[in-house]
DNA sequence: CGAGATGTTCGGCT
DNA sequence: AAGCCGAACATCTC
């Protein structure tokens, strides 16, 4: 489920949890979600700590504790976070469950595709640190995106914009929405684009991920009703803009919908 | 009941 | 030999 948007809205949800301590922690530790990770330090850690602050980058979750223990939580395809009652009783799918004293906080999520990471120390772990800037910061120019596209010439700009090491948060229906609004065949390649639409690529990407975070990320309210989000999951469905209807085919290994006549 | 899903990773192929 | 592609992961829903 998750992209950028989706992931900030999650983030938001345990935020109400920061500056007060952990009680008590529920975990699976031995589910495939804990991969390379030590279970049981995170239950002996955060028992106790103060849950200091949220934050998000691309789809990635990390949560500060004191002292000096980072929680890194990626929700996957079917990751949820949630605060629920403090007399929460975890189901089968609620994999990580920290309990306060007026709330209960939980990550859900029943294919598993997420990850938790779990570390000690002072600085901020490695794989939060080397996420790429966020595609609406100002570190994100156009020559920075130009730079990594051209990095991927022959890549379809689909799978392209699917890379997390580019497009951080960007997930299937956020980059066709992209190449829809910037009126570009999900097809092309990566590294011929002409300036002209390497400008639209770049101004599209950052105003898709402003309006979903405006949006999706604050309440999970609708996006504008004229994007394509509102109709690419439907077997019928047409471009909004001409009303022909939309082509599917699998492109960087995921179901892409696109408009045959005005993306080129 | 079978197919597919808002994601990542790994192994194999070019 | 880097880069690309398909399969696998586990469960639920349409």
């Amino acid at each position: 489920m998750p992209e950028l948007a989706e992931v900030e809205f999650f983030r938001k949800q345990w935020t109400p949890g920061a500056g007060q301590k952990i009680l008590r922690v529920a975990l699976h530790g031995t589910k495939r979600l804990f991969r390379g990770t030590d279970a049981d330090l995170i239950s002996a850690r955060l028992a106790g700590a103060k849950f200091l602050a949220a934050e998000a980058r691309g789809k990635q979750l990390l949560f500060r504790f004191s002292p000096h223990a980072w929680l890194g939580i990626h929700l996957g395809m079917s990751g949820r976070l949630s605060a629920e009652p403090a007399d929460f009783v975890p189901g089968k799918h609620d994999h990580l469950v920290l309990v306060q004293k007026r709330r209960t906080l939980v990550f859900h999520d029943p294919r598993m595709f997420g990850r938790v990471q779990f570390q000690l120390s002072r600085t901020a772990p490695k794989w939060w640190t080397e996420i790429p800037p966020a595609i609406t910061s100002p570190e994100f120019t156009k020559a920075w995106m130009a730079d990594f596209l051209a990095r991927h010439p022959k890549l379809a700009l689909k799978a392209a914009l699917l890379l997390q090491s580019g497009f951080a948060g960007v997930g299937n229906w956020m980059a066709d929405e992209i190449l829809w609004q910037a009126r570009l065949d999900p097809r092309h390649p990566a590294g011929k684009l002409t300036a002209a639409e390497i400008t639209t690529l770049y101004r599209v990407a950052r105003k898709v991920c402003k309006v979903a975070l405006a949006t999706i990320g604050v309440d999970w309210s609708d996006p504008p009703k004229s994007w394509l989000i509102h109709v690419r999951w439907k077997a019928s469905g047409c471009c909004p803009r001409d009303h022909l209807p939309l082509k599917t085919a699998t492109i960087g290994g995921r179901t892409t919908r696109w408009c045959p006549r005005c993306q080129k």
